[in-house]
DNA sequence: TATACCACAGAAACCGGTTACTGTCAATAC
DNA sequence: GTATTGACAGTAACCGGTTTCTGTGGTATA
């Protein structure tokens, strides 16, 4: 690449110092009109563009920001990341992308990352495990927010659901439909969004006089195999003590017990409803489609984004250098306590084929 | 955050100046092993990372490479960013993701990227319009990878697969399957890639003695609309002008052909078969599941960030400063040219339902 | 006309590193 | 015993900007 020019190439060339140039391209409104054009003109001519390194050193800021994500080939990440671009693009920052795979612990890195002080905030989706190491840093002030973190809720800003009240839900539409014998098959009871699910679940049945019979409550891992083996302990017994219904802790796990229904001919829906929970993109697709409630990912991109930079400096929504058009969001009221640093986007339910309502047995 | 510890702080605490520190933190030969000790035992104490900005402008390069890609909620863009993010794990540099959305012209954005000079090295995956504009970067000494680009072949680096022999490949199979009457829908001819499927469907046909019926080509736009309005137009005339399989450019329009075949009625793969291209990840939970040609999006990522960082520096490779394990490729050998600039992965053909053996049609 | 003030631009320090150059001291050569 | 050399650490320049401080000239005020 051709050598690059520097502010002081432009001083020289419009005889000026490189204060001065530092001023008009900041905008300082202490420049002469003329002058500012003089210079303006030749920084134009030249395409000249400040090095962002040497602006970075001197303001002791950087415009960049961390999203430490899982990896990218899980379900809902990309659309995550998909929100998260489209508030970026709207403002002078840019992504900095730490995809951490599995389960190794990460903090050690995480430590470089931040020490390094390349990023001035932190994303983080799904933190998982990692989200005590990041509870320090916040406490230390380094701007940071999470997406949908598995733990109990704390201070830190945040951007998710409200778990309890949509499979809650998700649960009276089941028993809307007619279901009285409605299992649950729950994540593992480290994530609290599982522990949360599990709660609305009780709730619903508990309001319209069930008991909770603990045989239709099965614990998963949150992925398909899970699904499968806690479908096939459902399915084991003697077909009477079947369930009619069966709420899925999430999508991923429902595919596993789909697949173990079409194995074992039972019919979805006639047989059994089953519905999940997130609304993946292979969800819509399953054989049948599968019900299940949609969790607006993107939009917690958005958000999520959205709050980070006014933690991190609440002025650059006006600023000129806005890169592009704001994006159009289409759920301005949507967003409940928009000014608090806890933000819980609606989630709502997607009916397909896979539920339906309640048919007596025939045994 | 609490103020950070300088090089200056270390320097005073060691009693030394602060090119000593420097020179211990890069591991300069030229240190007496029993100061650097002195030193280290400091940084040590204090968890002292150098700030990376400094470094970078000191240094006259970054540790970032930009990563320019369509929304990652595109088909198999995030497989390949998953690949990415793999190799870039193996390194000491950083991902800066720019996700450009729609059709929109960035090519002022990029100019400013990369006149800011923040990143040292580009990944383009499916630049599309704005590949004769990074040409021009490419001539003046940017370090520059393309992942599947759909234009000519340049001169420029580039990571993706055999197009004409995939789909030479695709439609010999259906040929081996028993089929004559095989139509193929193509993507836009503007696509390079669009254009080899098309010349490996017509060889494969030539060669097997059949010759090319002009209304058995229809074309896409590589997106599942394209796909049904193509279909129907095959289907709109009387049964005994059907094909009977339909080599589809891409996974996306043949999504939209099994849709017309099931609210036709039209049995796949008994009276039509179907086969795609890409392999996404939907294509295995279609109504049939769809056989398609796989493309290895993961290891195309993964490829492409390799080249690019060798190009930006060719020793990277062994410095101790890795950060992890390398990446167990599973594929060493697959990769032709691997010192070439031009890396073509293989590909491979996954059936599944949505193709079988031709029958003779009962009319 | 002298003084105060203001507008504006340049000089220089600074951000936190790296590195070329310089200087010191001890070991080796003559 | 002096000259040469080499090992090593410090000084200072440098990367390319921003910003504080200083200085100049012009205008308003007395």
């Amino acid at each position: 690449m051709q050598k690059k020019l520097t502010i002081n190439d432009i001083a020289r060339m419009a005889q000026v110092s490189k204060a001065t140039v530092s001023r008009v391209l900041n905008r300082h409104a202490s420049v002469d009109p003329v002058l500012r054009e003089r210079v303006m003109d030749i920084v134009q001519e030249h395409n000249f563009v400040p090095n962002v390194t040497a602006t970075e050193l001197a303001n002791g800021r950087t415009r960049l920001i961390g999203v430490l994500a899982p990896p990218l080939n899980w379900p809902a990440i990309p659309e995550i990341m998909h929100g998260v671009s489209e508030y970026i693009e709207t403002t002078p920052y840019e992504v900095v992308l730490y995809s951490m795979n599995l389960e190794r612990n990460h903090s050690d890195v995480l430590d470089r990352i931040l020490a390094m002080r390349m990023v001035s905030g932190l994303l983080a989706i799904l933190p998982g495990g990692l989200s005590s190491h990041l509870d320090t840093f916040f406490q230390q002030g380094l701007p940071l927010v999470m997406i949908d973190d598995q733990k109990e809720p704390t201070h830190i800003p945040w951007v998710g659901i409200d778990n309890f009240s949509s499979a809650y839900e998700a649960t009276n539409y089941l028993l809307q439909l007619g279901h009285r014998r409605i299992a649950h098959i729950m994540g593992p009871r480290h994530y609290y969004c599982a522990l949360q699910r599990l709660e609305g679940y009780q709730q619903a049945l508990l309001e319209a006089g069930i008991p909770l019979e603990p045989d239709l409550l099965l614990q998963g891992e949150f992925e398909p195999a899970s699904g499968r083996r806690c479908a096939e302990m459902l399915f084991a017994q003697d077909r009477g003590t079947w369930p009619s219904a069966i709420f899925v802790g999430n999508d991923q796990m429902a595919y596993g017990v789909l697949e173990v229904a079409e194995e074992r001919k039972i019919q979805v829906p006639e047989a059994v409803s089953i519905i999940g929970f997130d609304d993946n993109l292979l969800s819509a697709h399953m054989r049948p489609p599968l019900t299940t409630m949609h969790q607006p990912f993107m939009e917690m991109g958005y958000q999520a984004t959205k709050l980070l930079l006014n933690m991190i400096d609440p002025e650059h929504v006006h600023k000129p250098e806005q890169k592009w058009q704001a994006f159009s969001s289409s759920l301005p009221d949507t967003t409940k306590n928009d000014h608090s640093s806890r933000i819980q986007i609606p989630t709502h339910l997607v009916t397909r084929t896979s539920s339906g309502a309640f048919h007596p047995r025939l045994l």
